[in-house]
DNA sequence: TTGCTCCTCACGTCACGTGAGGTGGC
DNA sequence: TTGCTCCTCACGTCACGTGAGGTGGC
């Protein structure tokens, strides 16, 4: 062994296999101190050696390779810091989502099927406090939880006169295709003043079947499945986008277990 | 919607997406009632909902999909709870995984480097208790904790005289393709009488530059990167594969931070 | 000289997502 | 009739792993 390192010596100094310190040279992530033009032979020096411990430990992390590039690439601590928290904290809110996952499971295993409410009932126009935004399924939940506080907060500032129960509408694409419009809205009278997200708006009337959700959004699909089953079986068309109504939500209450979300099924008026 | 669903309306149904219900479909996971075999259409029916749900909840743990299809296909309650029960594990085995990472993260970011004291001696060829096998370098920690453990409990149980230090032997393919053959021992006197794992052998001789890395194996590599560093400088060829000894480890307590183990990088013998 | 190491394609893995291009159903 | 839905390829994603087939270095 030279001063310098051949591949399968940097391999073994660093516990990173031939493939995947090829696939970071290839990268960008971590490239050889020299390559012969000759042979293609890559070597590596021992200051490399640090980097690559680096390197190794944020995937051990999990952290996506070109986020590590950037994290190398900053100079500034203060943003090299806030880059890992944020990596840590998309970590811990992994490991809160398998826990949820973990007691969702059970749930469903050993619970018997609830007993469902389902109701008819015909939603007026009403005028609203709105936020609007296209979005990935997978974000939702975390997009509706900041949209409705700030949508509450909104409402508070401006003292706006509520006028009916918080809701959201949410088009069928986002179920179907993962991704799609999303909105969320706090019935008022009043003008609203818009701001970067709230806008004033109209909240348009449907005919709805409908079943309290109780409890946190882990396990908001039964309620879809039960009020699905039900408009099967009664043969009711679908007619536009799923609402939600927030009976008790997270603009009332920080207590999961409380909330009431009524799922609204929009169906043909056949009165 | 009639009592059968689209798989637009089934998508809805179980909060699945199109997308992954054609996949689902293709691998066999979830098949649909029928396909109606003029124009592809999938029709689902009510009852698949709750199949779907199950689904869901495994995937969301991230169990792969072959495993549910296993997990799915057992009639007996007992080896279905056991798949469950075994993914489960995986799942905390990988938690406490990343809890180390993160704590190896932060090591190496906030502490400086040690002082290393590396030696170089000669190791004489001695029989030993042997466990031997080829795997993937991710298995092999706790292929490790499980041999040693078993290899001192036959010493015991036989009771061979022992000799010398436990230690393990790892082919540099372990470290360079991620996959190669382990060896661990106890060097003893007297007849090993073979087991299922366990046989008699002849650890050979050898000379190396040694390093003792302190506490547990989730920062090893720093150990072994400053043993190579060691080797490079002094232009020190490798010869043969790498080898630990176990001064203190899990065959004599289950705190980690009291482990010695000493990291052996064979070279020439120049003396 | 003989293995062992190193090289570059090229393709596989896993669970879908992303279009393209075309057709069916209300 | 017009959108919307549904269909089937075919390819992309991500971080490598797995060969194949050939060459360099000690």
């Amino acid at each position: 062994m030279a001063t310098s390192f051949s591949i399968g010596d940097f391999s073994r100094a660093t516990h990173l296999t031939v493939k995947t310190l090829r696939h970071y040279h290839e990268a960008g992530l971590l490239v050889p101190a020299s390559v012969d033009p000759r042979t293609g032979y890559r070597r590596y020096t021992a200051e490399q050696i640090s980097l690559a411990q680096i390197i190794r430990r944020f995937r051990g992390l999990e952290m996506p390779v070109g986020e590590i590039h950037a994290v190398l690439a900053t100079s500034d601590p203060a943003v090299r810091n806030e880059l890992i928290a944020t990596h840590l904290r998309r970590l811990e809110a992994e490991l809160s989502r398998t826990q949820d996952a973990v007691a969702s499971l059970r749930d469903i295993l050993e619970q018997p099927a609830k007993d469902h409410r389902i109701e008819r009932r015909r939603i007026e126009q009403a005028p609203a406090a709105v936020i609007r935004e296209t979005l990935r399924a997978k974000d939702a939940l975390a997009w509706f939880l900041g949209a409705m506080t700030e949508l509450s907060a909104i409402v508070k500032a401006q003292k706006l006169s509520q006028s009916g129960v918080p809701g959201g509408i949410f088009a069928n694409s986002l179920f179907s295709q993962g991704r799609g419009e999303a909105i969320v809205f706090i019935p008022c009278k009043g003008t609203v003043r818009p701001t970067a997200r709230v806008s004033g708006g109209l909240i348009p009337a449907a005919e709805i079947a409908t079943l309290v959700h109780e409890g946190s959004f882990s396990n908001v699909d039964l309620t879809y499945g039960a009020l699905a089953t039900y408009v099967a079986r009664h043969a009711l068309p679908l007619h536009g986008p799923i609402r939600e109504y927030y009976h008790c939500g997270p603009q009332d209450t920080a207590d999961e277990t409380a909330w009431r979300t009524e799922i609204g099924w929009p169906i043909f008026h056949t009165g």
